[in-house]
DNA sequence: TCGTTATATTATAATATTGCAATATAAATA
DNA sequence: TATTTATATTGCAATATTATAATATAACGA
């Protein structure tokens, strides 16, 4: 075998794993900081700012976008990508219940 | 080449990405969501929840351990796995900035 | 139109991940 | 001690990911 077995889990399940999947990888990371750091849309240099050649960052960039995690938009020659807030809610969320449950049950075993 | 290029990220951004990957499996999120809902240490049935072999249930567990996200400890024949909360801190630390930055810009581009 | 610039796509090699059968380990119990 | 039970490890095949060079595309300015 090697591939995952997707069906055999619910859409809920593999759809946070495809976000967190998103971000695992340290350059990934790295875009999703300096997407934050610039604090306005970016429009080119996000090559220039990464210690990869820019096919590897253009892949990065689209796998990002096709988990949700950024959009991008075209101004003329250039793209304008930027964090997309709706993708984080699902995520966010999850984290949410899981630190909620942590504190109420203030983790006693183990 | 096909390695990730560890060395050319901080180890903030590689630290982020492994606990991000160790969540980016639909089987590991179905283990943390488990341990969740049982709202205590279990020791065993793991294997029965998931629809997954119990050698590639316990790799699972292994990483999800190696990234600090669970921890486990020995209870006789059995092991009490459950949420490791000093993992979390990190990786929901992230994620909050992430939030706090996009409230305060309410997100005008793109 | 032609070259330049910014980005994407394709092809490919190197490496990593996923999943399972077979086997090992190690505690509990008969 | 032998057997059972719970979990881990090993080995391997199938598949996915990472990275790059080469190439394509497409908008802009000369």
């Amino acid at each position: 075998m090697g591939a995952t077995k997707t069906d055999s889990f619910t859409d809920e399940q593999n759809e946070l794993a495809t976000l967190a999947k998103a971000l695992g990888h340290p350059a990934r990371i790295a875009i999703m900081e300096y997407l934050l750091k610039v604090d306005t849309c970016i429009c080119g240099d996000i090559v220039n700012e990464l210690p990869l050649a820019q096919p590897t960052v253009s892949q990065h960039l689209k796998e990002l976008k096709n988990a949700g995690l950024i959009k991008g938009s075209f101004e003329g020659t250039t793209i304008c990508y930027c964090i997309n807030e709706k993708g984080f809610e699902k995520i966010k969320g999850f984290f949410q219940h899981i630190t909620n449950h942590l504190e109420k049950k203030k983790n006693q075993c183990c």
